[in-house]
DNA sequence: TTGAAAGCGCTACCAT
DNA sequence: ATGGTAGCGCTTTCAA
């Protein structure tokens, strides 16, 4: 249990000196064939792993990767993205001898600092940088504290650092054509934090596209939280020309306001329509069935991990563009109901989309 | 930027030895109160932290913990437990220097591996398991391997691990006090994995509480996720005398067979009660708002973290009881409708309770 | 109370 | 291609 196998007992063993047994093992040049494979041999015979905190004082490497989560109490729980991410990116971590280092906090200096101990404590050899803001404090920081880093994001202003990004603009197009081709003209979009790149991107394209088809954008801020996405619908509801169509920043968001709608008495999607983005797996299973944007974030994941260790061991890696992201229809959106029609009794009408049945777009 | 930074730099500023430096760090004794003093002080004025590589090759310790979450990847975006749990665990373990290192696995085989490597690497000096299952392997094999653990599940069969636990049962009772006091006869239970321990226990109280009322339980088995919640759901409903009321394992479940209920045209809560478990942020703004038994995810957090520190340290922890669950009263859940009232068009009747309006009984 | 020195397990360099 | 050896930065003896 104690694992008190050493490089000392591998190389004795093997019949060689320690130096040969780490060369073999980092598969360096200078090792004959033969003398290789013997030496790996008795390695896995002894069941023997270098020790990391050894390997790591020659190399001043820490063999981990640190992934710091900034989400308040209140939207972590319900985040559809983290959990996932971090499947994904450990998987690849794993491949590489590595390990994910972890740490939530609530707000930005907490989190520069969790950047600054993970760093000053040399615990991770690299960050994973999420949710990038406009103008982002950390790109600077991360510079000073020299460590490397994969930026999710827009390739703008990262320093040289390797972005990983997805176009979600494309997606946007999709969902607002696929809205406006069932009727829609008057059509909403409830945002997420827009200090956050992706939020503002989401919006930006938004703007873009109802500029692009004459309407008149309807916008109401929000953050991300299910609470907000609730108090945004009632103010647009509350309007005095609300929308026939609501767009949300994220899926949370977009099933608070659907219970809002249902609480009116609204019948959805007849009376109004309504799309997530972010596509969690829970959007398949509301009523009605959530049209939404994927966002495949394990994939997300695995890139950002990839391109991190690759910064590390190369010290370069390329950026990263990820495919589109694609609609999914499902049975939250459809034809708005003219208006003399408003406010009819549910029950019956359409059979739902179940989530096994998406369509998906392409 | 780059910490090059040693000990000795310290020990050399304030005039006295390395080990000296190391006595004074790590407060043990036969250090001057003075000396103690300056060398913090130098210490603070540099900058200096101890590399952890480097104690750990002495003391050999990793002074990172390990977490390793076991969820198929559907089950895990949605899943309102993990990231609150993790927040709770690394805010404690930040305070002692201590680091989360994370891995996410798919199946039991797999996360057993995790253990194994993440050990034989000497990554963690210890361990948090989750999600206790009936005789769990886990337990044995982390008995071969050595390391310190926590368990998060109820005192037995835990070989002496320091357990922390919370007593759902009483939850439980509330909640079907609660549908009784309503007026409901015909209660169902939709189980989560009743593999895992705290999804049978859950199960054997519903069980119990039926039989101390004279009802017949009505039970359907399902794994947590919504798709199951959703599936059991259906069954439920096309029984031949289908229940006015229906518990679920957890709030996503639950979530999912609302909108079941939803398709079906069923008015909720008058033509169906329905409640969750694990109260979820989100469970505040569904429509009707989720009635739930709460389990502050973060609170299991911090006291796991606390108690794995401790064993680590001391050798030993004292198990943990966190508070019992309470059940939180919202929308969902209400008196039947007698016979002749079912299906009644929705719209106008009770406003909905909000989450911020949440009603906790204590 | 303090200093000096010997490891911890590995990598990397200099020989051969 | 291989062996020997000097560190990496800390903790932990053992002396003084």
């Amino acid at each position: 249990m104690d694992q008190k196998i050493t490089i000392d007992d591998v190389a004795k063993r093997a019949g060689v000196s320690k130096g040969l047994v780490s060369l073999a093992l980092n598969d360096r040049p200078g090792v004959s064939a033969e003398a290789k494979q013997r030496i790996l041999r008795v390695a896995d015979e002894l069941g023997w792993h270098p020790d990391p905190a050894a390997r790591g004082l020659s190399t001043r490497r820490a063999y981990a990767l640190g992934l710091i989560v900034r989400r308040s109490p209140h939207v972590i729980e319900v985040d559809p993205f983290f959990a996932a991410f971090m499947a994904g990116a450990e998987a690849v971590l794993a491949e590489h001898g590595q390990v994910l280092v972890l740490s939530v906090v609530a707000d930005v200096d907490a989190e520069l600092q969790a950047y600054r101990r993970l760093s000053a404590e040399r615990r991770v050899d690299g960050f994973f940088v999420t949710d990038l803001l406009e103008n982002d404090h950390r790109i600077d920081a991360l510079g000073d504290i020299g460590k490397p880093a994969v930026v999710l994001g827009r390739p703008d202003n990262t320093h040289g650092m390797p972005v990983i990004s997805r176009d979600y603009s494309a997606g946007i197009s999709q969902l607002v054509a696929h809205l406006v081709d069932l009727g829609h003209r008057r059509i909403a979009h409830v945002t997420g934090n827009v200090a956050m790149q992706h939020a503002r991107i989401r919006l930006d394209r938004f703007l873009a596209e109802c500029d692009a088809r004459g309407m008149e954008p309807i916008v109401a801020e929000a953050d991300f939280s299910p609470e907000q996405g609730a108090v945004a619908t009632q103010a647009l509801l509350d309007g005095r020309n609300p929308p026939t169509a609501i767009i949300y920043g994220n899926d949370p968001m977009a099933i608070a306001g659907m219970a809002v709608a249902h609480e009116r008495g609204l019948s959805l999607p007849a009376d109004l329509s309504i799309a997530g983005m972010d596509g969690s797996d829970i959007g398949g299973w509301v009523y009605p069935t959530l049209t939404t944007l994927d966002n495949d974030p394990a994939g997300w994941g695995r890139a950002a991990a990839e391109t991190l260790v690759r910064l590390i061991e190369d010290g370069a890696a390329p950026d990263v563009t990820l495919p589109d992201a694609e609609l999914i229809r499902r049975a939250s959106t459809a034809a708005p109901a003219q208006p003399g029609e408003r406010r009819t009794p549910r029950g019956g009408g359409d059979t739902q989309q179940h989530a096994t049945t998406d369509t998906k777009e392409t």
